[in-house]
DNA sequence: TGCAAAAATCGAAAGCAAATGAAAATGATT
DNA sequence: AATCATTTTCATTTGCTTTCGATTTTTGCA
Protein backbone atom coordinates (compact mmCIF):
# COMPACT_ATOMS: atom_id res chain seq x y z
CA UNK A 1 0.00 0.00 0.00
CA UNK A 2 1.07 3.26 -0.66
CA UNK A 3 1.14 6.22 1.99
CA UNK A 4 0.05 9.41 -0.24
CA UNK A 5 1.79 12.57 0.99
CA UNK A 6 -0.49 15.67 1.62
CA UNK A 7 2.15 17.84 0.43
CA UNK A 8 0.34 21.00 0.74
CA UNK A 9 3.13 23.10 2.00
CA UNK A 10 4.22 26.27 0.21
CA UNK A 11 6.16 27.13 3.23
CA UNK A 12 8.65 24.11 2.79
CA UNK A 13 9.16 25.52 -0.50
CA UNK A 14 12.67 27.05 -0.81
CA UNK A 15 12.63 28.58 -3.91
CA UNK A 16 15.15 30.90 -6.00
CA UNK A 17 18.30 29.24 -5.15
CA UNK A 18 21.50 29.18 -6.52
CA UNK A 19 22.33 26.00 -8.30
CA UNK A 20 25.69 25.86 -5.82
CA UNK A 21 23.14 26.24 -2.79
CA UNK A 22 20.87 23.85 -4.11
CA UNK A 23 22.80 21.17 -4.59
CA UNK A 24 24.79 21.64 -1.39
CA UNK A 25 20.85 21.32 0.29
CA UNK A 26 20.48 18.55 -1.41
CA UNK A 27 23.44 17.05 0.30
CA UNK A 28 22.74 18.29 3.60
CA UNK A 29 19.31 16.64 3.15
CA UNK A 30 20.75 13.34 2.07
CA UNK A 31 22.94 12.87 5.19
CA UNK A 32 19.92 13.41 7.03
CA UNK A 33 17.37 11.66 5.83
CA UNK A 34 19.38 8.73 4.63
CA UNK A 35 17.44 8.98 1.34
CA UNK A 36 15.64 11.55 -1.34
CA UNK A 37 13.34 11.31 -4.14
CA UNK A 38 13.47 13.31 -7.38
CA UNK A 39 9.62 14.26 -7.03
CA UNK A 40 10.23 15.53 -3.57
CA UNK A 41 13.22 17.64 -4.42
CA UNK A 42 11.73 19.11 -7.56
CA UNK A 43 8.97 20.12 -5.41
CA UNK A 44 10.57 21.37 -2.40
CA UNK A 45 13.22 23.09 -4.29
CA UNK A 46 10.73 24.45 -7.41
CA UNK A 47 12.66 22.85 -10.41
CA UNK A 48 11.43 20.35 -12.88
CA UNK A 49 12.89 16.69 -11.79
CA UNK A 50 15.39 16.71 -14.99
CA UNK A 51 17.32 19.51 -12.76
CA UNK A 52 17.03 17.47 -10.04
CA UNK A 53 18.52 14.46 -11.86
CA UNK A 54 21.42 16.59 -13.53
CA UNK A 55 22.11 17.91 -9.36
CA UNK A 56 21.73 14.39 -8.31
CA UNK A 57 24.05 13.33 -11.07
CA UNK A 58 26.68 15.59 -11.15
CA UNK A 59 26.67 15.33 -6.83
CA UNK A 60 26.75 11.23 -7.89
CA UNK A 61 30.14 11.60 -9.74
CA UNK A 62 31.57 13.75 -6.98
CA UNK A 63 30.85 10.84 -4.71
CA UNK A 64 28.74 12.94 -2.93
CA UNK A 65 25.52 10.81 -2.41
CA UNK A 66 24.81 7.63 -4.49
CA UNK A 67 22.55 7.26 -7.25
CA UNK A 68 19.21 5.03 -7.45
CA UNK A 69 16.23 4.81 -9.38
CA UNK A 70 13.87 7.77 -8.03
CA UNK A 71 16.35 9.32 -5.78
CA UNK A 72 19.45 8.96 -4.12
CA UNK A 73 21.04 7.11 -0.86
CA UNK A 74 23.55 8.02 1.59
CA UNK A 75 26.89 7.13 0.43
CA UNK A 76 27.97 4.19 2.69
CA UNK A 77 30.10 5.69 5.31
CA UNK A 78 32.91 3.67 6.88
CA UNK A 79 31.40 2.73 9.67
CA UNK A 80 28.17 1.45 9.18
CA UNK A 81 28.49 -1.75 7.30
CA UNK A 82 29.57 -2.93 10.67
CA UNK A 83 26.63 -1.27 12.70
CA UNK A 84 24.67 -3.33 10.27
CA UNK A 85 26.08 -6.22 11.22
CA UNK A 86 25.83 -5.87 15.01
CA UNK A 87 22.21 -4.31 14.93
CA UNK A 88 20.73 -6.57 17.07
CA UNK A 89 22.54 -5.33 20.29
CA UNK A 90 22.01 -1.67 19.20
CA UNK A 91 18.08 -2.12 19.36
CA UNK A 92 18.66 -3.12 23.39
CA UNK A 93 20.80 -0.19 23.89
CA UNK A 94 17.97 2.34 23.42
CA UNK A 95 16.11 0.40 25.72
CA UNK A 96 18.41 0.60 28.73
CA UNK A 97 17.97 2.68 31.63
CA UNK A 98 20.24 1.28 33.30
CA UNK A 99 23.17 2.83 30.62
CA UNK A 100 21.67 5.91 31.87
CA UNK A 101 22.04 5.36 35.91
CA UNK A 102 25.31 3.94 35.44
CA UNK A 103 26.09 7.33 33.04
CA UNK A 104 25.31 9.36 35.90
CA UNK A 105 27.83 8.31 38.35
CA UNK A 106 30.60 9.55 36.00
CA UNK A 107 31.67 12.30 36.25
CA UNK A 108 33.98 15.47 34.56
CA UNK A 109 37.84 13.89 34.88
CA UNK A 110 36.59 10.32 35.49
CA UNK A 111 38.93 7.57 33.96
CA UNK A 112 36.03 4.49 33.25
CA UNK A 113 36.35 1.23 31.85
CA UNK A 114 33.63 -0.09 30.07
CA UNK A 115 33.36 -3.80 29.06
CA UNK A 116 32.01 -5.02 26.05
CA UNK A 117 28.62 -5.98 27.03
CA UNK A 118 25.52 -4.40 25.86
CA UNK A 119 24.87 -2.44 29.32
CA UNK A 120 28.45 -1.06 29.00
CA UNK A 121 26.95 0.08 25.01
CA UNK A 122 24.25 1.52 26.55
CA UNK A 123 26.20 3.68 29.06
CA UNK A 124 28.55 4.86 26.85
CA UNK A 125 25.54 5.76 24.18
CA UNK A 126 24.46 7.89 27.12
CA UNK A 127 27.92 9.38 27.61
CA UNK A 128 27.81 10.91 24.37
CA UNK A 129 27.55 14.17 25.45
CA UNK A 130 30.33 14.37 28.22
CA UNK A 131 32.99 16.19 28.17
CA UNK A 132 36.70 15.21 29.53
CA UNK A 133 36.23 12.03 30.14
CA UNK A 134 38.34 9.11 29.18
CA UNK A 135 37.07 5.51 28.03
CA UNK A 136 38.95 2.60 28.45
CA UNK A 137 37.14 -0.70 26.44
CA UNK A 138 38.11 -3.73 24.87
CA UNK A 139 34.46 -3.38 22.85
CA UNK A 140 34.29 -2.30 19.40
CA UNK A 141 31.50 -1.54 19.41
CA UNK A 142 32.01 0.82 22.32
CA UNK A 143 34.55 2.61 20.11
CA UNK A 144 31.82 3.12 17.32
CA UNK A 145 29.54 4.34 19.93
CA UNK A 146 31.79 7.33 20.79
CA UNK A 147 33.44 7.94 17.89
CA UNK A 148 31.82 11.01 17.05
CA UNK A 149 31.77 12.04 20.47
CA UNK A 150 34.73 14.31 20.70
CA UNK A 151 34.80 15.16 24.33
CA UNK A 152 35.92 11.92 25.05
CA UNK A 153 39.07 10.05 24.95
CA UNK A 154 38.95 6.43 23.59
CA UNK A 155 41.48 3.83 25.03
CA UNK A 156 41.24 0.80 23.66
CA UNK A 157 42.68 -2.58 24.84
CA UNK A 158 44.27 -3.93 22.24
CA UNK A 159 44.27 -8.12 21.76
CA UNK A 160 42.96 -10.50 19.35
CA UNK A 161 39.09 -9.99 17.55
CA UNK A 162 36.53 -11.87 18.71
CA UNK A 163 33.76 -11.98 16.13
CA UNK A 164 30.57 -13.02 18.54
CA UNK A 165 31.22 -10.23 21.17
CA UNK A 166 33.33 -7.36 18.83
CA UNK A 167 35.51 -7.30 21.18
CA UNK A 168 39.07 -7.73 21.43
CA UNK A 169 40.77 -10.33 24.27
CA UNK A 170 44.60 -11.18 25.40
CA UNK A 171 45.19 -8.96 27.70
CA UNK A 172 47.34 -6.77 25.32
CA UNK A 173 49.29 -3.55 26.85
CA UNK A 174 47.77 -4.25 30.31
CA UNK A 175 50.91 -1.58 31.75
CA UNK A 176 49.87 0.80 29.85
CA UNK A 177 46.57 0.91 30.96
CA UNK A 178 47.95 0.54 34.60
CA UNK A 179 49.05 4.32 34.67
CA UNK A 180 45.58 5.42 34.04
CA UNK A 181 44.21 5.68 37.21
CA UNK A 182 40.85 4.57 36.35
CA UNK A 183 38.28 5.78 38.58
CA UNK A 184 35.42 3.44 37.83
CA UNK A 185 35.10 0.44 35.71
CA UNK A 186 31.59 -0.81 34.78
CA UNK A 187 30.74 -4.45 33.96
CA UNK A 188 28.06 -6.78 32.38
CA UNK A 189 28.21 -10.07 33.63
CA UNK A 190 26.92 -13.88 32.57
CA UNK A 191 26.20 -13.91 36.12
CA UNK A 192 26.21 -12.37 39.85
CA UNK A 193 26.83 -15.07 42.63
CA UNK A 194 27.74 -15.26 46.27
CA UNK A 195 30.33 -17.47 46.01
CA UNK A 196 31.88 -17.32 42.16
CA UNK A 197 31.24 -13.30 42.39
CA UNK A 198 30.63 -11.74 38.96
CA UNK A 199 30.95 -14.25 36.12
CA UNK A 200 31.42 -14.54 32.36
CA UNK A 201 31.04 -17.42 30.25
CA UNK A 202 33.74 -16.75 28.24
CA UNK A 203 37.21 -17.16 29.60
CA UNK A 204 39.02 -15.22 27.06
CA UNK A 205 36.41 -12.39 27.96
CA UNK A 206 37.02 -13.02 31.78
CA UNK A 207 40.74 -13.14 31.75
CA UNK A 208 40.55 -9.86 30.09
CA UNK A 209 38.36 -8.27 32.70
CA UNK A 210 40.13 -9.81 35.84
CA UNK A 211 43.30 -7.86 35.61
CA UNK A 212 41.55 -4.41 34.82
CA UNK A 213 38.79 -5.24 37.64
CA UNK A 214 41.37 -5.14 40.22
CA UNK A 215 42.95 -1.84 38.85
CA UNK A 216 39.32 0.33 39.49
CA UNK A 217 38.95 1.69 42.31
CA UNK A 218 35.27 1.52 42.02
CA UNK A 219 33.60 -1.72 40.23
CA UNK A 220 30.38 -1.76 39.36
CA UNK A 221 28.55 -4.46 38.23
CA UNK A 222 25.80 -3.78 35.55
CA UNK A 223 22.88 -6.29 35.74
CA UNK A 224 19.64 -7.12 34.53
CA UNK A 225 17.07 -8.95 36.36
CA UNK A 226 17.61 -12.67 34.92
CA UNK A 227 21.27 -12.42 35.88
CA UNK A 228 21.03 -12.98 39.69
CA UNK A 229 22.08 -16.45 40.67
CA UNK A 230 23.38 -17.07 37.44
CA UNK A 231 26.93 -18.61 37.55
CA UNK A 232 29.01 -18.60 34.40
CA UNK A 233 32.59 -20.89 33.96
CA UNK A 234 35.07 -18.05 34.64
CA UNK A 235 34.88 -15.91 37.42
CA UNK A 236 36.65 -12.43 37.21
CA UNK A 237 36.12 -10.71 39.89
CA UNK A 238 34.64 -11.58 43.95
CA UNK A 239 31.98 -9.83 45.73
CA UNK A 240 34.34 -8.10 47.97
CA UNK A 241 35.77 -6.56 45.04
CA UNK A 242 32.58 -4.97 43.92
CA UNK A 243 31.45 -1.65 44.50
CA UNK A 244 28.06 -1.45 43.11
CA UNK A 245 25.59 -2.81 41.11
CA UNK A 246 23.18 -1.45 39.19
CA UNK A 247 20.25 -3.95 38.19
CA UNK A 248 16.55 -3.25 37.67
CA UNK A 249 13.20 -3.68 39.15
CA UNK A 250 12.42 -7.65 39.45
CA UNK A 251 15.70 -8.83 41.00
CA UNK A 252 14.93 -11.40 44.09
CA UNK A 253 15.02 -10.07 47.31
CA UNK A 254 16.68 -12.17 49.18
CA UNK A 255 19.70 -12.27 47.12
CA UNK A 256 19.80 -8.50 46.92
CA UNK A 257 19.73 -8.88 50.90
CA UNK A 258 22.49 -10.91 50.87
CA UNK A 259 24.90 -8.69 48.91
CA UNK A 260 24.24 -5.70 50.63
CA UNK A 261 24.86 -7.72 53.95
CA UNK A 262 28.38 -7.81 52.07
CA UNK A 263 28.48 -4.63 51.81
CA UNK A 264 27.62 -3.75 48.41
CA UNK A 265 25.79 -0.86 47.29
CA UNK A 266 22.79 -2.43 44.94
CA UNK A 267 21.08 0.12 42.85
CA UNK A 268 17.74 -0.82 41.40
CA UNK A 269 16.56 1.47 38.57
CA UNK B 1 17.18 57.16 -8.49
CA UNK B 2 21.28 56.96 -8.72
CA UNK B 3 23.40 57.45 -6.15
CA UNK B 4 25.98 59.51 -6.64
CA UNK B 5 29.01 59.65 -4.85
CA UNK B 6 31.11 63.08 -3.77
CA UNK B 7 34.32 61.26 -4.72
CA UNK B 8 36.98 64.18 -4.65
CA UNK B 9 40.08 61.57 -4.79
CA UNK B 10 42.21 63.62 -2.98
CA UNK B 11 44.98 61.60 -3.98
CA UNK B 12 46.59 58.04 -5.76
CA UNK B 13 46.54 55.25 -3.39
CA UNK B 14 42.60 56.28 -2.37
CA UNK B 15 41.47 55.26 -5.51
CA UNK B 16 42.75 51.56 -5.16
CA UNK B 17 41.01 51.90 -1.73
CA UNK B 18 37.31 52.67 -3.32
CA UNK B 19 37.58 49.34 -5.49
CA UNK B 20 39.27 47.35 -2.42
CA UNK B 21 36.88 48.52 0.08
CA UNK B 22 33.81 47.81 -2.35
CA UNK B 23 35.24 44.09 -2.56
CA UNK B 24 35.72 44.13 1.39
CA UNK B 25 32.21 44.91 1.75
CA UNK B 26 30.95 42.55 -0.72
CA UNK B 27 32.88 39.58 1.14
CA UNK B 28 31.59 40.88 4.30
CA UNK B 29 28.11 40.60 2.70
CA UNK B 30 28.78 37.42 1.10
CA UNK B 31 29.92 36.06 5.29
CA UNK B 32 26.77 37.29 6.75
CA UNK B 33 24.00 37.41 4.33
CA UNK B 34 25.32 33.63 3.26
CA UNK B 35 24.55 34.51 -0.57
CA UNK B 36 24.63 37.60 -2.92
CA UNK B 37 22.94 38.73 -6.23
CA UNK B 38 25.13 40.28 -8.61
CA UNK B 39 21.78 43.34 -9.18
CA UNK B 40 21.35 43.24 -5.82
CA UNK B 41 25.20 44.33 -5.35
CA UNK B 42 25.08 46.57 -8.80
CA UNK B 43 22.55 48.56 -7.10
CA UNK B 44 23.72 48.78 -3.71
CA UNK B 45 27.02 50.07 -4.73
CA UNK B 46 25.71 52.14 -7.46
CA UNK B 47 28.15 50.80 -10.39
CA UNK B 48 27.18 48.49 -13.37
CA UNK B 49 27.01 44.43 -13.30
CA UNK B 50 29.87 43.83 -15.00
CA UNK B 51 31.77 45.75 -12.41
CA UNK B 52 30.45 43.21 -10.24
CA UNK B 53 31.09 40.30 -11.84
CA UNK B 54 34.88 41.33 -11.95
CA UNK B 55 34.96 42.24 -8.45
CA UNK B 56 32.89 38.17 -7.43
CA UNK B 57 35.71 36.78 -10.04
CA UNK B 58 38.72 38.49 -8.06
CA UNK B 59 36.93 37.56 -4.95
CA UNK B 60 36.41 33.92 -5.92
CA UNK B 61 40.44 33.66 -7.23
CA UNK B 62 40.87 34.88 -3.60
CA UNK B 63 39.01 31.67 -2.34
CA UNK B 64 36.94 34.21 -0.54
CA UNK B 65 33.57 33.52 -1.58
CA UNK B 66 32.56 30.74 -4.43
CA UNK B 67 30.68 32.46 -7.83
CA UNK B 68 27.43 31.38 -9.05
CA UNK B 69 25.09 32.40 -11.78
CA UNK B 70 23.73 35.39 -11.02
CA UNK B 71 25.65 35.87 -7.47
CA UNK B 72 27.87 33.99 -5.28
CA UNK B 73 28.15 32.06 -1.94
CA UNK B 74 29.82 31.85 1.10
CA UNK B 75 32.46 29.47 1.26
CA UNK B 76 31.92 26.51 2.71
CA UNK B 77 34.10 25.38 5.17
CA UNK B 78 32.48 22.91 7.02
CA UNK B 79 32.28 19.01 7.73
CA UNK B 80 35.74 17.66 8.50
CA UNK B 81 34.11 14.62 7.69
CA UNK B 82 33.16 15.23 4.46
CA UNK B 83 36.63 16.05 3.95
CA UNK B 84 37.82 13.12 5.36
CA UNK B 85 35.39 10.84 2.94
CA UNK B 86 36.31 12.97 0.22
CA UNK B 87 40.09 12.14 1.03
CA UNK B 88 39.86 8.68 1.32
CA UNK B 89 37.48 8.52 -2.42
CA UNK B 90 40.78 9.60 -4.29
CA UNK B 91 43.09 7.47 -6.28
CA UNK B 92 40.73 4.88 -6.11
CA UNK B 93 41.80 2.89 -8.95
CA UNK B 94 45.37 2.93 -8.22
CA UNK B 95 45.17 2.36 -4.61
CA UNK B 96 42.89 -0.25 -5.46
CA UNK B 97 45.64 -2.05 -7.86
CA UNK B 98 47.88 -1.41 -5.37
CA UNK B 99 46.42 -2.87 -2.90
CA UNK B 100 45.75 -5.85 -5.02
CA UNK B 101 49.25 -6.37 -5.56
CA UNK B 102 50.14 -6.46 -2.04
CA UNK B 103 47.32 -9.32 -1.14
CA UNK B 104 49.06 -11.22 -3.36
CA UNK B 105 52.48 -11.62 -1.64
CA UNK B 106 50.48 -12.66 1.34
CA UNK B 107 50.36 -16.68 1.49
CA UNK B 108 48.61 -18.99 3.79
CA UNK B 109 49.93 -18.65 7.18
CA UNK B 110 51.45 -15.59 7.39
CA UNK B 111 51.11 -12.61 9.99
CA UNK B 112 51.22 -9.49 8.82
CA UNK B 113 50.89 -5.91 9.80
CA UNK B 114 48.47 -3.19 8.17
CA UNK B 115 49.17 0.61 9.07
CA UNK B 116 46.32 2.71 9.05
CA UNK B 117 47.08 4.57 5.90
CA UNK B 118 44.17 4.22 2.63
CA UNK B 119 46.75 1.80 0.77
CA UNK B 120 46.90 -0.85 3.94
CA UNK B 121 42.89 -0.43 3.89
CA UNK B 122 43.30 -1.68 -0.20
CA UNK B 123 45.34 -4.57 0.44
CA UNK B 124 42.77 -5.62 3.73
CA UNK B 125 39.53 -5.44 1.26
CA UNK B 126 41.25 -7.49 -0.98
CA UNK B 127 42.35 -10.31 2.23
CA UNK B 128 38.93 -10.80 2.58
CA UNK B 129 39.09 -14.50 0.90
CA UNK B 130 42.29 -15.44 2.12
CA UNK B 131 42.33 -18.12 5.03
CA UNK B 132 44.80 -18.55 7.87
CA UNK B 133 46.19 -15.58 7.65
CA UNK B 134 46.83 -13.28 10.69
CA UNK B 135 46.48 -9.43 10.62
CA UNK B 136 48.13 -6.72 12.76
CA UNK B 137 46.91 -3.58 12.82
CA UNK B 138 46.46 -0.11 14.67
CA UNK B 139 43.52 0.63 12.28
CA UNK B 140 39.91 0.74 12.95
CA UNK B 141 39.05 0.77 9.69
CA UNK B 142 40.91 -2.47 8.61
CA UNK B 143 39.57 -4.32 11.49
CA UNK B 144 36.12 -3.38 10.32
CA UNK B 145 37.11 -4.12 6.82
CA UNK B 146 38.01 -7.78 8.20
CA UNK B 147 35.09 -8.16 10.67
CA UNK B 148 33.30 -10.38 8.37
CA UNK B 149 36.57 -12.37 6.93
CA UNK B 150 36.11 -15.13 8.89
CA UNK B 151 39.33 -16.77 7.26
CA UNK B 152 41.89 -14.05 9.21
CA UNK B 153 42.49 -13.48 12.61
CA UNK B 154 42.80 -10.20 14.04
CA UNK B 155 44.85 -8.47 16.30
CA UNK B 156 44.60 -4.79 17.16
CA UNK B 157 47.31 -2.80 18.42
CA UNK B 158 45.24 -1.01 21.64
CA UNK B 159 46.33 2.32 22.83
CA UNK B 160 44.55 6.12 21.96
CA UNK B 161 42.00 6.37 19.19
CA UNK B 162 43.20 9.08 17.27
CA UNK B 163 39.99 10.11 15.19
CA UNK B 164 41.15 11.84 11.97
CA UNK B 165 43.15 8.54 10.99
CA UNK B 166 40.47 6.18 12.70
CA UNK B 167 43.50 4.54 14.19
CA UNK B 168 45.09 3.73 17.54
CA UNK B 169 48.68 5.33 18.79
CA UNK B 170 50.71 5.20 22.09
CA UNK B 171 52.05 1.47 21.69
CA UNK B 172 49.98 -0.38 23.68
CA UNK B 173 50.85 -4.13 24.14
CA UNK B 174 53.90 -4.07 21.55
CA UNK B 175 55.69 -6.60 23.67
CA UNK B 176 52.81 -9.30 22.95
CA UNK B 177 52.80 -8.50 19.52
CA UNK B 178 56.66 -8.85 19.38
CA UNK B 179 56.05 -12.46 19.98
CA UNK B 180 53.93 -12.94 16.89
CA UNK B 181 56.12 -12.74 14.26
CA UNK B 182 55.51 -11.00 11.84
CA UNK B 183 56.73 -12.22 8.80
CA UNK B 184 55.84 -8.65 6.63
CA UNK B 185 54.61 -5.33 7.38
CA UNK B 186 52.50 -2.99 5.04
CA UNK B 187 53.22 0.42 5.81
CA UNK B 188 51.95 3.45 3.34
CA UNK B 189 53.38 6.69 4.33
CA UNK B 190 53.36 10.49 3.55
CA UNK B 191 56.77 10.34 1.34
CA UNK B 192 59.40 8.13 0.54
CA UNK B 193 63.13 9.92 0.22
CA UNK B 194 66.69 8.76 0.00
CA UNK B 195 67.58 10.22 3.27
CA UNK B 196 64.59 10.70 5.23
CA UNK B 197 63.36 7.05 4.59
CA UNK B 198 59.58 6.42 5.34
CA UNK B 199 57.92 9.32 6.34
CA UNK B 200 54.79 10.11 8.39
CA UNK B 201 52.83 13.23 9.00
CA UNK B 202 51.74 12.67 12.41
CA UNK B 203 54.81 11.77 15.43
CA UNK B 204 52.27 9.82 16.78
CA UNK B 205 51.66 7.48 14.02
CA UNK B 206 55.33 7.07 13.30
CA UNK B 207 55.70 6.19 17.12
CA UNK B 208 53.76 3.25 16.51
CA UNK B 209 55.01 2.26 13.22
CA UNK B 210 58.34 2.32 14.19
CA UNK B 211 58.76 -0.38 16.29
CA UNK B 212 56.45 -2.29 14.73
CA UNK B 213 58.90 -2.23 11.28
CA UNK B 214 61.59 -3.18 13.36
CA UNK B 215 59.93 -6.15 14.24
CA UNK B 216 58.86 -7.50 10.79
CA UNK B 217 61.15 -9.64 8.48
CA UNK B 218 60.18 -7.67 5.55
CA UNK B 219 58.95 -3.99 5.45
CA UNK B 220 56.72 -3.60 2.46
CA UNK B 221 56.10 0.59 1.71
CA UNK B 222 52.96 1.05 -0.22
CA UNK B 223 52.87 4.51 -2.18
CA UNK B 224 51.00 6.04 -4.52
CA UNK B 225 53.02 8.16 -7.43
CA UNK B 226 52.63 11.18 -5.17
CA UNK B 227 54.77 10.40 -2.09
CA UNK B 228 57.71 10.01 -4.18
CA UNK B 229 60.54 12.74 -2.32
CA UNK B 230 58.06 13.93 0.26
CA UNK B 231 58.76 14.16 3.32
CA UNK B 232 57.03 14.03 6.70
CA UNK B 233 57.92 15.58 9.82
CA UNK B 234 58.16 11.76 10.92
CA UNK B 235 60.43 9.10 10.04
CA UNK B 236 59.32 5.51 10.70
CA UNK B 237 61.74 3.56 8.85
CA UNK B 238 64.79 4.15 6.98
CA UNK B 239 65.48 2.53 3.14
CA UNK B 240 67.61 -0.01 4.24
CA UNK B 241 65.04 -1.60 6.51
CA UNK B 242 62.50 -1.68 3.13
CA UNK B 243 62.56 -4.61 1.46
CA UNK B 244 59.78 -4.04 -1.13
CA UNK B 245 58.22 -0.68 -2.42
CA UNK B 246 54.85 -0.83 -4.27
CA UNK B 247 53.99 1.88 -6.31
CA UNK B 248 52.02 2.82 -9.43
CA UNK B 249 53.36 3.79 -12.73
CA UNK B 250 54.40 7.15 -12.77
CA UNK B 251 56.55 7.45 -10.15
CA UNK B 252 59.48 9.17 -10.91
CA UNK B 253 62.00 7.07 -13.10
CA UNK B 254 65.15 8.75 -11.40
CA UNK B 255 64.12 8.11 -8.26
CA UNK B 256 62.80 4.34 -8.44
CA UNK B 257 66.67 3.95 -10.04
CA UNK B 258 68.10 5.55 -6.83
CA UNK B 259 65.95 3.34 -4.60
CA UNK B 260 66.76 0.41 -6.13
CA UNK B 261 70.42 0.89 -6.47
CA UNK B 262 70.22 0.78 -2.82
CA UNK B 263 68.69 -2.61 -2.74
CA UNK B 264 65.20 -2.08 -2.78
CA UNK B 265 62.92 -3.90 -5.09
CA UNK B 266 60.46 -1.39 -6.34
CA UNK B 267 57.21 -3.14 -8.12
CA UNK B 268 54.96 -0.67 -10.07
CA UNK B 269 51.15 -1.98 -10.80
C1' DT C 1 4.53 -18.22 -8.02
C1' DG C 2 5.29 -16.18 -13.40
C1' DC C 3 4.54 -12.89 -16.98
C1' DA C 4 2.76 -8.94 -19.35
C1' DA C 5 0.67 -4.39 -18.87
C1' DA C 6 0.91 -0.05 -16.50
C1' DA C 7 3.26 3.39 -14.13
C1' DA C 8 7.22 5.66 -12.84
C1' DT C 9 11.59 7.17 -13.96
C1' DC C 10 15.12 8.23 -17.06
C1' DG C 11 18.20 10.52 -20.75
C1' DA C 12 18.59 13.22 -24.87
C1' DA C 13 17.33 17.10 -27.49
C1' DA C 14 15.38 21.50 -28.33
C1' DG C 15 14.07 26.03 -26.80
C1' DC C 16 14.26 30.16 -23.90
C1' DA C 17 15.44 33.89 -20.77
C1' DA C 18 18.84 35.40 -17.72
C1' DA C 19 23.57 35.78 -16.95
C1' DT C 20 28.07 36.15 -18.70
C1' DG C 21 32.65 37.53 -20.75
C1' DA C 22 35.21 39.98 -24.31
C1' DA C 23 36.06 44.11 -26.43
C1' DA C 24 35.52 48.73 -27.45
C1' DA C 25 33.96 53.21 -25.49
C1' DT C 26 33.59 56.46 -21.63
C1' DG C 27 35.18 59.20 -18.02
C1' DA C 28 37.85 60.69 -14.25
C1' DT C 29 42.45 61.61 -12.44
C1' DT C 30 47.14 62.47 -12.92
C1' DA D 1 48.44 62.27 -23.20
C1' DA D 2 48.20 58.14 -20.17
C1' DT D 3 46.16 55.13 -16.96
C1' DC D 4 42.68 52.62 -14.95
C1' DA D 5 38.07 51.78 -13.10
C1' DT D 6 33.96 51.53 -15.13
C1' DT D 7 30.32 51.22 -18.73
C1' DT D 8 28.08 49.82 -23.06
C1' DT D 9 27.33 46.51 -26.61
C1' DC D 10 26.74 41.97 -28.23
C1' DA D 11 27.59 37.19 -29.17
C1' DT D 12 27.90 33.24 -26.22
C1' DT D 13 27.04 30.36 -22.22
C1' DT D 14 24.39 28.71 -18.41
C1' DG D 15 20.48 27.01 -15.94
C1' DC D 16 16.31 25.53 -16.48
C1' DT D 17 12.03 23.75 -18.71
C1' DT D 18 9.31 21.09 -21.90
C1' DT D 19 8.75 17.25 -24.84
C1' DC D 20 9.25 12.56 -26.11
C1' DG D 21 10.87 8.04 -26.74
C1' DA D 22 13.52 4.51 -24.02
C1' DT D 23 14.21 2.22 -19.61
C1' DT D 24 13.23 0.41 -15.24
C1' DT D 25 10.13 -0.74 -11.55
C1' DT D 26 5.70 -1.84 -9.92
C1' DT D 27 1.21 -3.67 -10.49
C1' DG D 28 -2.40 -6.64 -12.19
C1' DC D 29 -3.83 -10.96 -13.51
C1' DA D 30 -3.49 -15.77 -14.21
Amino acid sequence: MKMIEDNRKPADVLDDLYLAERRRAIVELVQMQGRVAVTELSQRFGVSEVTIRADLQALAEQKLLVRTHGGAVRIDNDLGEMALALRRQRQVKEKSRIGQAGAERIEEGDAVFLDSSSTSLAIAHHLKQHRYVTVVTNSLEVVHELFNAPGVDVVLVGGVLQRETASFVGAHGLEEIARLNLQKGFFGAHGVDLLAGLTDVSPDEAAVKRPIAALCRQVIAVLDATKWGRVGVASFATLDQVSVIITDAGAPGEMVAAVRARGVEVATV
